[in-house]
DNA sequence: GTCTATAAGCGGATAGAC
DNA sequence: GTCTATCCGCTTATAGAC
């Protein structure tokens, strides 16, 4: 499932066999099957651990006492990850845009944009315990801002968007 | 070069074949290779056909006598297509996005990262018009918060996020 | 549960008639 | 310049030995 994720991250679903996963796991490309009937399931493993990596995330930024702090703090480890951002873009918003993509779908598309609602509510959360004002609206300038510099960061190749973005985010979460 | 745009548009590039461009265009599927001699000659074709229609919008928009209220028009547009978005995201930021993960790659992905590169350059000509401090990082903020809301309509399924981006970037604009 | 060999089908690309 | 028929490689998925 880790090498799943992360292949997949880099390369997109389309272009990902499940021989290149099972190189980057160690195994032979036909044991794959014995654990995930279709290429689909194995998808859907690597959005589960991308669902992963997000939770504990939050998890940790929920330590930090107040709500405006673990929003900077969020945005910070957005900026951390400006070299990744800029060569293969947000996992969960590309996974996304490539999956919805897909007609019919059994639903895959649906759980990807299932990881980033779960982002929007938890920013939407820390608007409202600072009582702001419209916190959803906040939430998606917030998200919208992160997954519009991570796709001009990776088609311009330019991790330094990154930076000039978390500034403004930073400085704009301090005026709010 | 139409069917090409539309359909690499609604499919994205991977999950494209040239049947599908050769249908929609009515023409068998082997006479495509008469005028292309590979799928990412087609590819580069749709390409080059988006880049068309921006740079029509961009003329259109230069008619307006005010740079804001250009900028303030471009907003609208990309409301106006809400729908569209909502469904299949932003052409150049998906293809962009799609294209970034190619390993070499014939340089595809850096011709989708010019015209994104051709948005931001416009834009920026408009807020140094206006002589506003830090043109480009202006720019960067107005056409990244545009893909990032594409992005999020298109995960969520939602058109609505279109428009209430719009609102809080006209408002933003406003008070500049 | 692990691995090799292979089947089945799709899609890019070409040959060659018209 | 248009169209049909076809080749070939790659990828998903399975069969079956161990």
């Amino acid at each position: 499932m880790a090498a799943a994720a992360e292949v997949v991250h880099r390369q997109g679903v389309e272009r990902t066999t499940i021989a290149d996963i099972a190189r980057a796991a160690d195994v032979p490309t036909g044991n794959v099957y014995y654990y995930f009937k279709t290429k689909d399931d194995l998808v859907a493993a690597a959005l589960a651990e991308h669902g992963g990596q997000l939770e504990r995330i939050t998890a940790e930024l929920d330590r930090l006492p107040d709500p405006r702090e673990r929003l900077k703090a969020l945005v910070r480890g957005w900026v951390d990850q400006r070299e990744l951002a800029a060569r293969y873009g947000c996992p969960t918003g590309t996974l996304a845009a490539e999956l919805g993509k897909r007609t019919p779908d059994g639903g895959l598309d649906a759980e990807a944009g299932k990881l980033l609602r779960t982002l929007l509510d938890w920013v939407e959360g820390q608007f409202r315990e600072l009582e702001l004002p419209d916190p959803d609206g906040l939430a998606l300038a917030l998200v919208g801002a992160y997954q519009g510099m991570s796709l001009l960061a990776n088609a311009l190749r330019d991790p330094d968007i990154m930076t000039r973005e978390g500034n403004r985010l930073t400085a704009w979460l301090d005026a709010l």
